[in-house]
DNA sequence: GTCTATAGGGTGATAGAC
DNA sequence: GTCTATCACCCTATAGAC
């Protein structure tokens, strides 16, 4: 509160003022902070597009946001190891099942053309997520072992948004 | 201190007299955890094995070490991104030019072969991290999103272990 | 609305009895 | 070695002046 009180000007007191208490204020701010990012995600890989289509979007999607706020998923992925049960009861709304087996009969129709290999759903937006948000969490420890300042990484993460979704296309694509 | 003299069932005093410190105890436990996880990896990648076997071996060596610990990643990364300059110092042993340097010869070779396109060794490197490390640090999102108890986590990511190599020998080999 | 002052509770560390 | 008691400090939250 304090730090937050110093970054904003004002008053301890003052914060407390408008927003009652820090659990109240932090509520606000990772709210804010995780926001639709899953309903927009949700909404791009439920929409009908073509498999292909729909992983390069889904990519540049996450590479995107990710960017805009570089710090999200670890602020957002810490607080929830720490606090599982709170973070579970707003992703209720969120339809999972079904969107993930609306994916898989996409996925499956794939299959039976033999333009992909067999891949669960899950595993394959595990990979996806995987490619995209793991670079932002490992950000400080990438910079220090690859000795790179925040432009670099930012170069970096430009080349991935390019290279990624290729990569992730082979990896399911029959030979 | 109080928490870990509560696991110990030993008093709060205890642990100054065996540690002196709440920073001298941290930096024993992050060592521990941290350990020679990266001198293993970096051991593997330098080694000289063919491409494929190689990213095979690293795959394996990951996640059965993550499996291990399972809360490890998510520690060390916050631990990183709260103080990096305490950890950078701690990887200044880890010869990453030299390594990287040596991993890229062996991609070019494979590449000149026609056999993978072209990619950047860091970026083939943050992709098999990335695939094997973000899993356990989404852990506690997974299993909620996806409804699984670690029974079923626990199969998820065996099934994995089966499914990245594969995945990613796919994702840089040419069509 | 915005501030100062302070209550109330927790934390790291130490002193000292046993 | 292991404990109790305690100090000094910091943090959240509130009371009350302006």
């Amino acid at each position: 509160m304090q730090d937050i009180a110093d970054h904003a000007s004002v008053n301890k007191a003052l914060l407390h003022y408008y927003f009652t208490s820090k659990d109240k204020l932090f509520n606000i701010v990772f709210e804010q902070e995780f926001g639709n990012f899953f309903s927009s995600l949700a909404q791009v890989i439920a929409s009908d597009q073509p498999l292909f289509e729909k992983i390069k979007k889904v990519v540049a999607l996450d590479i995107e946001k990710l960017s805009q706020f570089p710090d999200m998923p670890i602020f957002v992925l810490n607080e929830v190891s720490r606090n599982p049960e709170v973070i579970l009861s707003r992703l209720q709304n969120i339809p999972v099942e079904m969107v993930l087996g609306l994916f898989q009969q996409q996925i499956n129709a794939e299959v039976e053309r033999g333009n992909i290999r067999p891949i669960a759903a899950g595993q394959l937006l595990v990979n996806i997520q995987s490619l995209c948000v793991f670079p932002f969490l490992a950000r400080p420890m990438l910079r220090g072992l690859m000795k790179m300042n925040e432009e670099e990484f930012k170069a970096m993460i430009q080349l991935r948004k390019n290279e990624v979704a290729e990569f992730i296309i082979n990896g399911i694509k029959t030979n």
